[in-house]
DNA sequence: CCTCCTGAATTTGCATACAAACAGTAAAAA
DNA sequence: TTTTTACTGTTTGTATGCAAATTCAGGAGG
């Protein structure tokens, strides 16, 4: 009985969720953009399920802000203007600065080696001017910094805020500069963590989102 | 045409919303209690509706984090365990000093008044020692901050994460001395609000909310 | 007395059926 | 020509039906 936590259970999830999580991968990933109408019989067709549980992601996206419902008039993908994005990413810095302290409160050394971890293969794609991979891993680490924090609550309200900016594709048009900047903000994040300086991660984790926010807006 | 503005449309408004507010309120309220089983055949009768709208608000109010869907075993009213309400907390301060710095910039004169109005009705309720209507007008006054930091996002966010602690009842075992502290931090919030003290007010509400907490625990 | 099984009754998950609302088109009226 | 109306196909909102999963009562075996 030596592999019994490996051996993955026969789970037969609810198609309501496969069908959700389906649905805000594609709009994540831009291949349903904002403002893209989602009709039922189509989706249907498909994802292979029947109008019901499509429905139910409906809903639940709805409230995740990823889709909007038009009375008797079916779905749209949210669309995710300036403003709403630029007040996004108010609340999540908000939520940062407090992740950041408690992290620095909270984590324990193998954890932040799991940053430092990610943040070195971050650096590597900086290096090679690989927007896309930087990307990933950058929003890797502030994932974990908010997981780390070790506030679930805190965590799924910043996921889900994350995912509806995601989509907004906003990193596309970083400047040379501010890519150099927020890699070397991001160094001092690391720092600031391994020291355990709450109030410095604090300001750090909101500036770095404030800048992010000022050459977005720029 | 004088009175077009109040002429309310004739809104039909979809089964599934009603009957999820509708579910909203009683959790809220207390009236369905945490861990009650939520039995859609009982529901179905008690609502007036068939069971997929209600099926439909099952998910919206699970992904609002208000009840816990099982598989193949029907939903319960999501339990809410002293470290999940501290969690919740934590953010809502994070939140609320995010508010006030913002509304401090954002409120206008009418909006701060119309905040003092709330306030010194939370006061008449305070001197009569009524706690309920204390706590709804704290309650006002909390949302009403949030509302005019002007962030449509912030407040939704707020607000989720507030009806999910309301029903935690927490209010009730309020000692004589905290209340009347709590009172004072209020005045202390509304003076910096009108001083337009950006840092005060940050540093006001995240130690009203923390004080809340620390109170709380005990 | 407790544990384990078995089958009926209940309850949920999903698909589908039906009715209401909407959208588009073409003819009739202005 | 423009507006209105009537009609028709499409899409959504809600109810219901069926199969699978779960629960529970009762009895056999330990």
């Amino acid at each position: 009985m030596a592999e019994t936590q490996d051996i993955s259970p026969i789970t037969r999830r609810p198609l309501h969720e496969e069908a959700t999580d389906r649905l805000r991968d594609l709009i994540v990933q831009g291949r349903l953009a904002a403002g893209t109408r989602l009709n039922e019989r189509l989706l249907t067709a498909q994802l292979g399920v029947s109008r019901t549980p499509l429905r139910e992601a409906f809903k639940v996206l709805a409230t995740e802000g990823m889709v909007e419902l038009l009375p008797n008039r079916g779905a749209i993908v949210a669309p995710m203007d300036p403003v709403r994005l630029g007040e996004t990413l108010a609340v999540m810095g908000a939520l940062e600065a407090l992740a950041g302290a408690l992290a620095c409160a909270q984590a324990t050394e193998a954890q932040l080696n799991e940053i430092r971890a990610l943040h070195y293969e971050m650096l590597a794609y900086h290096a090679r001017g690989d927007l896309a991979g930087y990307f990933k891993f950058n929003q890797a680490i502030h994932l974990k910094i908010v997981k780390y924090s070790g506030n679930t609550v805190l965590f799924n309200t910043y996921r889900q805020l994350n995912g509806n900016v995601r989509r907004a594709r906003y990193m596309a048009n970083l400047s040379k500069e501010r890519w150099d900047a927020a890699v070397r903000e991001h160094g001092e994040i690391l720092a600031a963590l391994g020291a355990r300086d709450v109030e410095k991660i604090r300001v750090l984790l909101s500036d770095h989102l404030a800048n992010k926010v000022a050459s977005l807006l720029s």
